[in-house]
DNA sequence: TGTACATCAGTGAACGCGCGTTCACTGATGTAC
DNA sequence: TGTACATCAGTGAACGCGCGTTCACTGATGTAC
């Protein structure tokens, strides 16, 4: 059976790195093992290191390609003229109790980013990137990128996801609600109005 | 050597629940052992099971001994008439670079959530529990405990936990700075004013 | 107050287990001619 | 296009290690008389 094509290997690795983001973002790093994630991508643990050369490396690859996949919509909306109603859709939908219980596939700076500061260099240094990233994307949605939207833009994901963070504390739906309509109520003064001029 | 006074058991408890706490914050839940935590109380392993009936039993019990211990002053100033200022002087202390840098003895809901979130059932229970009572803490600070301060206490605690969060995140002093003051500056809009009439 | 004895805090060896990583092996894939 | 051979993706057993937990043991502490 073994030895498969260069194709195939390419699939393998796609699946391998995505499983293990909903992975990680469900269980943390610790918590999900090498083996865990090669048979959610229906292999066995030891062909894991024909793709990577340690969990380290896996665990950052796995939080890029989070991030950049659940930055995708709002990236593709920010040199659009309704760049305002995307980010507002954005933040509905991250202020919902569908990402609150969304533990696998929600928000991987919520779910990661404490881990990943505990994390290898390679971790940590994906991270920081990739919040960097993150935060000049939202400052370029909120408006022209100057100092003030990016101030704006760390205050809004700051917010998000100690948010999100804090609701999935809350084991009742409805104090988690409330921390969600908190931080909705708390963005109406911080971001500019739903309907632009 | 062994057995010791009843007294002296007490102090060892307190040692093994303070040290857990630091080492917990710190590293997390699964990176902490129960051999570390007793080595540092300055005990051994075997002894651990005379006190806690399980490592999560330790875990809640640390979380909880945390949340109490971060708490205390603020707890102390919440009927006094200068209650404002000592929530600013809250703030000020929680969104420095000193307490991004500390993560032994930083807030442990910052350090600990996400942890607690994936961690055994009393573990949650313990954090959900002392969530909320930082929350009523926090509103009773604020102003009277209505339902507007209740609203505003829980989007400061978001914002409180998500920017320390995110500025563990950042490999640089400079950045890590800017998110926090991002975060002053919306609570500049969400809190009472630093000197009351 | 003194004596006899049960209790139990703390020690250190031992347990079974799952972890990350390595390795010999297989056989289809990719390459050189 | 066909043939010979090197490559290497994937398998499954094996490795050393640290984990949470258990246990027999020690001897000072606490208790009953």
């Amino acid at each position: 059976m073994p030895r498969v094509s260069a194709d195939e290997k390419e699939r393998s690795h796609m699946r391998i790195v995505q499983e293990a983001s909903l992975l990680l973002r469900a269980q943390g790093i610790e918590n999900t093992s090498v083996t865990d994630v090669m048979s959610a991508a229906g292999l066995t643990h030891g062909g894991f290191y024909r793709h990577f050369k340690s969990k380290d490396d896996l665990v950052a690859a796995a939080l890029r390609f989070a991030i950049r996949d659940a930055m995708s919509d709002l990236e593709a909306a920010t040199t659009s003229y309704a760049r305002t109603e995307a980010l507002w859709q954005y933040v509905d939908l991250y202020l919902s109790l569908d990402h609150v219980h969304s533990t696998r596939s929600g928000c991987p700076l919520a779910a990661m980013s404490v881990d990943a500061v505990r994390g290898a260099g390679a971790v940590r240094e994906a991270a920081d990137q990739e919040m960097q990233y993150v935060l000049s994307l939202l400052s370029r949605t909120i408006g022209d990128s100057t100092e003030a939207e990016d101030q704006k833009a760390r205050a809004l994901l700051a917010l998000l996801v100690g948010t999100v963070s804090l609701a999935r504390v809350s084991r009742s739906d409805e104090d988690a609600e409330e921390l969600l309509r908190a931080a909705r109520k708390s963005l109406a003064l911080l971001l500019p109005p739903r309907m632009p001029p």
